[in-house]
DNA sequence: ATAGGGGCCGTACCATGGTACGGAGTCAAG
DNA sequence: CTTGACTCCGTACCATGGTACGGCCCCTAT
């Protein structure tokens, strides 16, 4: 396949696959020798769909590219600990954020239950979020 | 009190006070007229850490800087309709989100379970994810 | 054989949310 | 009345995760 239906596959642009494979994330096939100059157009295959899908998925599991990177590095080793170990790093990352949002959510649940009662005048914005203080976005 | 006390009170940095305020987030007070030139040292009151507050804890909830600055011009209005309806809209891709987050963290205990036991050969780092179909990154 | 649609590549640009820097001004304590 | 910490301001820079552009090459159908 080309590296159009490659991201049609993955559900990403062109210009992504092309960002993938600078920051190593996807490999870059060779160009078939034999065209005039250069080299001819490079042809994917079913394990770069599932390399990409991968990268998809570990992304919505909150990991960088970067982190990524290395999960790929690794499976191609048997360092099962380190891989471990990025699982279960993330994962507490994720339930600290879970927790989080959670809170934000009980939060805006308030000022919407504020401003939906018919009370006179503007619903309190600025103190709608009054028990949390200062809490730190999820970055 | 001066930036550097906001700045604390907000636990922020001071740098992040002028950000805020050249987005229109938070106001800046008028420099007291009577020194030399330019004028003095800007202060700042409680009503500032308040908003500052607030911008933190909004930003918590997963409110883009944009957005909260729409919900401060809202607090000086009674648009309640207005307030709740992005409230209400945060709400629910919060839900979506921590949907998502919690599906990520199934898919990362499989990840760390697979890796835990002791088969022989690399853990399966990219079938891991088979379920989630690339599903698309949270932005 | 020629046009058009992709592909390839380098490089530039974007949004978001800050963070840093440098020079000048201000202010309070010693 | 100087020193040193802090402020002000403009502007530049950073990381992340893309997105776009322009020029050239290749490939296939007409």
């Amino acid at each position: 396949m080309t590296i159009a239906t490659l991201a049609a596959e993955g559900g990403v642009g062109v210009e992504t696959i092309r960002f993938y494979q600078r920051r190593g994330l996807l490999d870059t096939p060779d160009r078939p020798r034999g065209a005039g100059s250069g080299g001819g157009i490079r042809r994917y295959g079913p394990s770069d769909v599932r390399r990409l899908r991968f990268i998809r998925s570990a992304q919505a599991a909150g990991f960088t590219l970067e982190q990524i990177h290395e999960l790929l590095a690794l499976d191609a080793t048997d360092d099962r600990a380190r891989a471990r170990t990025l699982a279960i790093e993330r994962l507490s990352a994720l339930d600290a954020q879970i927790a989080h949002l959670e809170t934000a959510r009980t939060a805006l649940r308030l000022l919407a239950q504020e401003c939906g009662n018919g009370d006179a005048g503007p619903c309190p914005i600025l103190t709608a979020f009054d028990g949390g203080h200062g809490q730190a976005p999820v970055p």
